[in-house]
RNA sequence: GGGCCUGUGGCUUAGCCAGGAUAAAGCACCGGCCUUCUAAGCCGGGGAUCGCGGGUUCGAAUCCCGCCGGGUCCGCCA
């Protein structure tokens, strides 16, 4: 309801800025939520140097028609105003929601939901995230990046487009020809899961390589012709690859699986070479003359960067940028946005992607960068060993969240007990992760990532429980709690009487949900979603409380459930776009 | 050396792009609240020269310049 009143108070301070005779140079009203009031508008500031006089002059001269305006909308009845009253406070005009706009928010929320935004409009966006290398675990500076990728979907999804998310697998790298090379000469430990058991192999392999001293490098010789053979589509070694690429993907998957994670499409780097895509790239930037060549080899030279760009080794082979450029080509045909998680390490080369596939004529994607995750012993490293595989840090939280669980709920089934582990531990992790600005270095410490944030996930899924738990109950009673599908049960309930203060708040944070999931959907932002989330159960905690539900008397008793019916649906809704499950008890 | 990011109470952060009402939260710390729907909760308290120095402005955590600290990238790797 809150984009609503949004507009709203915009039409009317456009109107009063109007007949003030005040011209808002720019499209900008000033608008702002803030602790004053509803909405501010600081438009008084911007007006003040060009009409010389003092802001608060202005102020009072907008106010006048605005309440004129207001004045009118409300004796009008018919469709009543979401305003109640404007006031200035100095400079300030601060709009304050009105009666029917909380009685709008819960019937709103009752009929169809409190977050659906149609901003997207049922626009294709293509996510790509993740995006690990198959030669090894996923750690957890993937972890971040998986994360924020399907949290950014899950909002996107919400705000009404049509996401396809998108794991580009690097399988024709030097990274995974040292695993396919390794596999074919060491054991493979078949009883541990995919993925560790080709990250074994991978460490083994580069020990291998690095030891080895021969004037010929022979190993390093064997993994070139390897790779060769491979990008030639050598059979007998196209079927090598994907053994090892499969055993270790299938590890990957399941890791993901247990955060609520999932790919709708896999894309092979490799079917890029093979369909001719990137020779096509090639041959289409020499037209365009913007290839040099040094021996032959081939380099792209970019405006605005210095060095110049390898798009093709002097044997012949690809790269992995020119594979990425094809890669980025085919999604833009299938989508109308694209979208690409990437850590920092990867700004520069982004940076080559976007200019380069300008020079191709095709649109660039919008990146989200995020910072690096290192270790307090230093950066993570695959091929060294140093890291800590996802798997072992959600089987750790998910004990520790156990832990918690068995302290405060003995009377609960070991299943049941287990299963909401399962949910706070995924949930302290994910919570964790996109809380903080994207672009913030973080250095992950287990013991602070096990010891189980007081204010994070379990907070929220918390107070998801509390409301579950009321309803619950009403139910045992034999009462009608079941809004959302019978409307008509509504009509005798009479919301208005839900005006105490903490009630009140309550529905003022459930009506900007919808504002809140808009921003996150085109600043592609998501710890403002974080906060939100923390906040509703925030006031969830305060209004439970203070507003006694069960034993109220009858009428505001019918109110209430409402509005825990409508907090519980938002609460859960608002941790879905998380990606965080909802427990009915905790 | 050059590019990009970052520096806000003891710790972790929000606010910075589009400058404005007493700098906002969480953790930790101190004190209070379970005879009413789960205390993973609620209420109260102390604690910040917003890295440093200049500048622009009626007004700067926010914009500009310089410096200092931390990170990262600059491969015929991905």
């Amino acid at each position: 309801m809150f984009l609503q009143f949004k507009r709203e108070v915009e039409h009317i301070l456009k109107v009063a800025l109007d007949r003030a005779s005040y011209e808002p140079r720019g499209q900008s009203l000033e608008l702002e939520t803030g602790e004053y009031a509803d909405i501010t508008s600081r438009i008084a500031f911007a007006l003040a140097p060009r009409y010389r006089k003092p802001p608060e002059s202005i102020a009072q001269d907008i106010l006048l028609h605005i309440n004129e305006i207001v004045a009118r909308a409300q004796a009008q009845g018919g469709r009543r105003t979401l305003i109640s009253k404007a006031a200035a406070a100095g400079p300030y005009i601060n709009f304050y929601v009105s009666d029917s706009y909380l009685d709008a928010t819960l019937r709103g929320i009752i009929g169809g939901g409190a977050g659906t935004v149609k901003r997207g409009d049922g626009m294709r966006v293509i996510i790509e995230h993740t995006s690990a290398n198959p030669d090894g675990p996923l750690h957890i500076g993937h972890l971040r990046n998986a994360i924020i990728g399907d949290t950014l979907a899950r909002v996107l999804i919400h705000s009404g487009y049509r996401v396809e998310t998108q794991y580009y697998v690097n399988d024709m790298g030097r990274q995974v020809g040292i695993a396919v090379w390794g596999a074919s000469r060491l054991k493979l430990d078949e009883r541990k899961k995919g993925d560790h058991a080709i990250a074994e192999i991978y460490i083994a392999a580069n020990r291998l390589l690095e030891a080895d001293s021969s004037p010929s490098h022979t190993y390093q010789s064997e993994v070139d012709a390897l790779m060769r053979r491979y990008e030639a589509g050598d059979e007998e070694v196209v079927k090598q690859y994907e053994e090892v690429v499969q055993r270790c993907l299938e590890g990957i998957k399941a890791t993901l699986h247990r955060l609520n994670i999932h790919h709708d499409l896999f894309v092979f780097e490799s079917r890029f070479v093979r369909s001719g895509a990137v020779h096509r790239i090639i041959e289409e930037l020499r037209r365009k003359g913007c290839i040099k060549t040094e021996g032959s080899a081939l380099l792209l030279h970019l405006d605005g960067i210095e060095k110049e760009l390898v798009i093709q080794r002097s044997d012949g082979t690809s790269l992995y940028t020119t594979r990425d450029l094809a890669y980025h080509r085919w999604k833009s045909e299938r989508c109308d946005r694209m979208i690409d998680i990437f850590g920092k390490d990867h700004e520069l080369v982004s940076q080559q992607l976007r200019k380069a596939l300008l020079l191709l004529g095709v649109k660039p994607p919008e990146i989200v960068i995020f910072g690096f995750v290192s270790l307090p012993s230093g950066s993570i490293s695959t091929r060294a060993g140093r890291y800590i595989s996802a798997d072992e840090l959600i089987e750790q939280i998910e004990a520790k969240a156990y832990e918690e669980v068995d302290k405060r709920r003995r009377d609960l089934s070991e299943a049941k007990k287990r299963e909401i582990a399962r949910k706070v531990g995924i949930g302290a992790l994910r919570y964790d992760m996109v809380k903080v600005s994207p672009e913030k270095h973080i250095v992950f410490r287990l013991e602070d990532a096990l010891d189980i944030e007081k204010k994070g996930a379990p907070f929220i899924q918390y107070a998801h429980a509390r409301a579950s738990s009321i309803l619950r109950a009403a139910r045992e009673r034999g009462i009608n709690i079941d809004f959302g599908l019978d409307t008509d049960s509504m009509e005798t309930v009479d919301v208005a009487l839900l005006r105490d203060e903490s009630e009140v708040a309550l529905i003022k944070k459930l009506a900007i949900f919808e504002y809140v999931l808009e921003n996150a959907s085109s600043e592609l932002k998501l710890h403002p979603v974080a906060k939100y989330a923390r906040e509703l159960a925030e006031v969830f905690n305060i209004f439970y409380k203070n507003c006694p539900v069960l034993n109220a008397e009858c009428a505001l008793r019918e109110a209430r459930l409402v509005l825990v019916y409508c907090a519980k649906r938002v609460l859960s809704e608002v941790l879905s776009v998380l990606g965080i499950e909802s427990p009915e008890e905790m």
